[in-house]
DNA sequence: TTAAAGTCAATAGA
DNA sequence: TCTATTGACTTTAA
């Protein structure tokens, strides 16, 4: 029903007031935190939000995200960040009561919010909240009232702990386990949490350098060679992959904000200006993932190793980096362990690379792994990392590519203010500011380059796809 | 079914 | 403590 246009402006003007009001529900709730965890799960999908908005009936949050003009993800999360950690304000307590999301996932969202128009409506209702939370104007009072009230009902039950040991235990939910008591045994053991070795993990880099998608066949010999359940082995390479893109989404969007020379990082800044451009190539560069529709968008080899390194730092992304260079021109190397995966020889190996790790083609994983990418790369090598060379050697190629660039871009699907009609408008009024997607600007080499690896990558996986054949056809 | 998106939650680091 | 990372799981689309 809220849809209606004409229901607009009404919507606005609960919106705000809901924004501006005292949140009730947090106010009373004397533990935050159970609040919190009481936050009905199945209800995730439905209209049913706990969380500041709830008290509220108008509108549910749902509808809100839905009506939502296009907001400037990172330009919301900089500012959160800010007023953040300017008050001192910590992301669990933020994340929880706010967004009704764990620290781990606000830390995420916070440091690598993914543009709008690439996000779900699930996706965006977090930045919706915070929209809403930056536009209140006591948002930090009240947060530091929770703070508060946990800190006194945390204290309350450490007293009353002492006297009266065990039972608040239980009650708590969550905090307290920091010392005491065992937890009874009769948890189920959980399944203790993988954690992947430096050395397997370069390995699975490799692999998914060779092959972002792999086969099921490989991925068996994956798991089979590194020694790791099949699922674990899939699991990796979903959550890679979909890491990579959102490292690649945020380095392009301040790319484009850098690049815009002149203003500030002033998200109001950033958002004119993307507001102006943005038209066609707004999201281009964020598209770089490709084709909406061909799932098999691919990732970028050398997109990937930056991200990668910088994500995940450590000696052992610098190594695989380093390798990576290596392989431009002709191949990484390294070798540890008895099975690896691919690739060979050796001598580069060692300097950047702490650990060493992996190994050997063992056999070629023949079918598909290996060989996938037959014609692009020069074989020099042959053998062994002719692969993973490939695809980065791909890049040479593209160069002339490049240029073009546009093509990725797909226009991004949401704020189109025209087609948004007065509706957005009262709603970006609602929401405080305007805002458009980023705009890049592409003059950055590196980016280019991402790009230019992103569209080899995809290029190389049509043409196979189409037997390659007319693959020609496609125009990019 | 597969992949992507979104999260959780364990845990590593500071 | 707090934040960042990341393997696993759940939900949603196609």
């Amino acid at each position: 029903a809220p849809e209606s246009p004409m229901s607009s402006s009404e919507s606005v003007k609960s919106l705000t007031e809901l924004v501006q009001q005292p949140c009730p529900a947090i106010e009373t709730s004397k533990d935050g935190k159970s609040q919190e965890s009481s936050e009905p799960p199945a209800s995730e999908s439905q209209s049913t939000t706990p969380l500041p908005l709830s008290g509220h009936s108008a509108l549910s949050i749902q509808e809100l995200v839905a009506m939502s003009p296009e907001l400037d993800t990172y330009g919301i999360t900089k500012r959160v960040k800010e007023v953040l950690t300017d008050n001192n304000l910590g992301q669990r307590l933020f994340g929880e009561t706010i967004l009704g999301l764990t620290q781990g996932s606000v830390s995420d969202l916070l440091a690598r919010p993914k543009p709008w128009h690439k996000l779900s409506l699930k996706g965006r209702e977090p930045f919706v909240r915070m929209q809403l939370w930056l536009n209140d104007p006591n948002n930090v009072e009240k947060l530091m009232d929770m703070k508060r009230m946990e800190k006194k009902a945390y204290m309350k039950r450490r007293h009353s702990s002492v006297s009266d040991s065990q039972s608040c235990e239980s009650s708590s939910a969550g905090i307290d386990y920091s010392q005491g008591a065992s937890p009874q045994p009769q948890h189920q053991l959980k399944k203790p949490r993988v954690v992947l070795a430096p050395e397997e993990k370069e390995a699975l880099k490799r692999a998914y350098q060779q092959k972002p998608y792999p086969s099921p066949k490989t991925i068996e010999e994956l798991a089979t060679q590194l020694n790791l359940k099949t699922s674990t082995v899939i699991n990796w390479f979903h959550n890679y992959r979909s890491r990579i893109r959102r490292e690649l989404f945020i380095e392009e969007i301040q790319a484009g904000s850098q690049s815009q020379a002149g203003s500030s990082d002033s998200p109001s800044a950033r958002s004119s200006r993307a507001a102006h451009s943005s038209e066609g190539d707004s999201c281009d560069g964020v598209d770089a993932e490709g084709p909406p529709e061909g799932k098999p968008s691919g990732p970028e080899a050398d997109e990937f190793s930056n991200a990668a390194a910088k994500s995940q730092g450590g000696p052992a992304e610098a190594a695989f980096e380093a390798g990576e260079e290596a392989l431009r021109g002709a191949r990484p190397s390294e070798r540890a362990e008895p099975e690896s995966l691919e690739d060979t020889d050796d001598e580069g190996r060692p300097r950047a690379a702490p650990r060493q790790s992996s190994p050997p083609a063992p056999q070629q994983r023949q079918g598909d792994a290996l060989e996938t990418l037959p014609n692009s790369a020069t074989e020099g090598d042959a053998s062994t990392s002719a692969a993973s060379t490939s695809v980065l050697t791909g890049e040479s190629s593209y160069k002339s590519k490049e240029s073009s660039e546009k093509i990725s871009s797909v226009p991004s699907t949401s704020s189109t203010p025209g087609a948004g009609s007065q509706k957005s408008n009262s709603l970006q009024s609602l929401f405080g500011f305007s805002e458009a997607a980023s705009s890049r600007n592409t003059r950055d080499s590196s980016l280019r380059k991402k790009k230019a690896a992103n569209l080899n990558n995809i290029i190389h996986r049509l043409e196979k796809a189409a037997s390659r054949e007319e693959a020609v056809e496609w125009e990019f």
